[in-house]
DNA sequence: TTCTCTACTGTGAACGATCACAGAAGCATG
DNA sequence: CATGCTTCTGTGATCGTTCACAGTAGAGAA
């Protein structure tokens, strides 16, 4: 009687049992495991069938020791945790970057750069070339690890336009500006003039250029552009709040807010509610990103919505490419307007 | 002139280069490099000297070939996923564990079971090796994947009661039972004694232990039972808001409810308000779990707090001890009441 | 001295894959 | 028949570590 394994783990088949099985060399098998080419039908048959038989599965690490690949990818979040952590937009690009990873078998290592210390870490572990390339998410200007990776020539590929980097990096990113457009235009549809503006963090691009769509739009339409109109905030929904306030005092006559995030819109919404304003009779309201924000708020938020699923599986498809050894490519998305009761 | 390395990868320094710069073999280097044990101080420090000069990072594809460890840990999440995703205590979750993984330098690898076939890849990369163990995020019952996990061996720690497995599998909770205590007897405190319940699910140990824990602090109060009073739900808005619908119709003299959900409390408090209860004057309600929703309810909820940061830890610390040989074990941590303005 | 014991160090042999290369077989062409 | 070409196959070398083992040096005891 031998020794039954109940509980441990057995040795697990190697490439060698696979080709003893099948009746062929090693070097055979491993033709069979990287894509078949310059393999007989027979011989890849009969290696098929050895496969299914002994269980195999490739040693990663072995394959890895050999090709200098990892055949995984890092997925790193340099924001301040907080903000994206919260934010659901933030799961539904995290869970697409997975899945759409998972369909290549490129698995997904989780990286949260919170302290210098972990940013440390971080950036060794990566450079030391222990993934194969890395979505990011760092909206934020001047991010020295994105830096550093750069510069050690790490196939890069973030989420929304860097700014403060060259033309060198990859990105994916919805159109804000041409989704802002599509927000202040409805305004003016409805007959608005007095279009005012919350706008998000000056210092990422996504709050800049929704800001630029703004006033692009009004230019063309030709309404007259005042300052007093543009306040700034920093996508929570207390700055919203407080941008409202300000608004109200520096324009009461006020028709309409383009505000940058729906968390905003919410502070603005309670805002206007406190100034016994209606919306959207008095005033409309106009969020952006779509997400559980808008449809929580009362009235439901008219927003943008941005195509994060599309985002994810975007950025995977180009750090995939480059890691193959394309060039950098950035792509844009376009963004789509959901009408709700707030307009 | 010799060429420029800008924009390629160079070849990292080995083992061997490390060795050579502090004139001492391989094997002490690895020595130093595994907890250092029989080296003498000369040859370690010469060694630490020559790590940083050479920026020499181990190759773990080379050295899990030969220990058979990976050195890195899944997060496997095989609820339905949307469910989970918008849960923000989740978010902290994957966040702690991710973190407290970190600081012992083991990444972490995230997989998302949702398809058969996404479930059957992970099943074999798991089993393969390719993870030296898997923090698991299931609590519906029967989980095939957990099942077959534990059949193979692999060092697992689910978070929440697994049902339907052995006592073999080591698992971390929050006390939901002693949550659900406490928030029963807060509720007694307040003199309300027609106290109804609308539940979880009863197919998950969450759902069952709140119930039991209302119905136990009821019983030792000698409060009589009333079914009546007993709704279940799925944690869900929804069924929160139907829940308090079928409460108010079976009982309407109820005068407080505890709820096994903020979110189901949302609904519960919809439903309320718009049959006239005035809450916490007519009706007392009482949430779990400290989600963001109990804060975003009017009135803000009173609710029962998991500790998530505790538990991602708690996890982390028993998955690596199993890893590294020892037994499975069940750590249960204690909730906090967190008092609002719902009752 | 001689022996034993401890603390430390170096070396060859793994680990399990890929890769480059050499060679065989089959077939068409000169 | 010789030659060249294509397709397919097997073999050693290799990647960068750790591990087991052998060996050295120095201290202390007999």
């Amino acid at each position: 009687m031998t020794m039954s394994n109940t509980g441990g783990r057995r040795k697990p088949p190697t490439i060698h049992d696979v080709a003893r099985e099948a009746g062929v060399s090693r070097g055979t098998v491993s033709r069979v495991l990287n894509g078949g080419h310059y393999v007989s039908p027979a011989a890849a048959q009969a290696v098929d069938a050895a496969i299914r038989k002994t269980g195999y599965v490739v040693n990663r690490h072995a394959r890895s020791l050999i090709t200098g690949r990892s055949d995984s990818v890092g997925f790193l979040l340099t924001e301040p945790q907080e903000r994206f952590f919260e934010d659901p937009n933030f799961n539904v690009l995290l869970r697409g970057c997975t899945q759409a990873l998972a369909a290549h078998d490129v698995p997904l290592l989780l990286m949260l750069a919170g302290t210098d210390d972990e940013r440390r870490r971080i950036t060794r572990y990566i450079t030391a070339g222990h993934v194969d390339g890395v979505l990011l998410v760092s909206s934020h200007s001047g991010d020295p690890v994105a830096e550093e990776l750069r510069a050690a020539g790490v196939p890069l590929v973030a989420c929304g336009k860097p700014i403060g980097m060259g033309s060198k990096v990859s990105y994916v990113a919805a159109d804000d500006r041409d989704g802002a457009r599509d927000m202040v235009r409805h305004l003016l549809a409805l007959g608005r003039r007095r279009i005012g503006v919350v706008t998000g963090p000056l210092d990422t691009p996504g709050g800049v250029e929704r800001l630029a769509g703004y006033r692009e739009v009004l230019a063309e339409a030709g309404v007259e552009a005042d300052e007093r109109l543009v306040v700034s905030g920093d996508y929570s929904r207390a700055s919203g709040e407080a941008g409202a306030e300000r608004l109200l005092a520096r324009a009461p006559d006020v028709d309409a807010v383009f505000v940058a995030s729906d968390l905003m819109a919410q502070g603005v919404l309670t805002a206007l509610h406190r100034a016994g304003r209606r919306v959207p009779e008095d005033v409309a309201v106009g969020g952006f990103d779509d997400s559980p924000a808008a449809v929580a708020a009362s009235p439901e938020l008219t927003t943008i919505r941005q195509p994060w699923d599309r985002i994810s599986t975007e950025m995977v498809r180009v750090l995939l490419a480059q890691i193959g050894g394309e060039d950098p490519a950035a792509v844009i998305l376009p963004t789509e307007l959901v009408k709700r009761d707030s307009t």
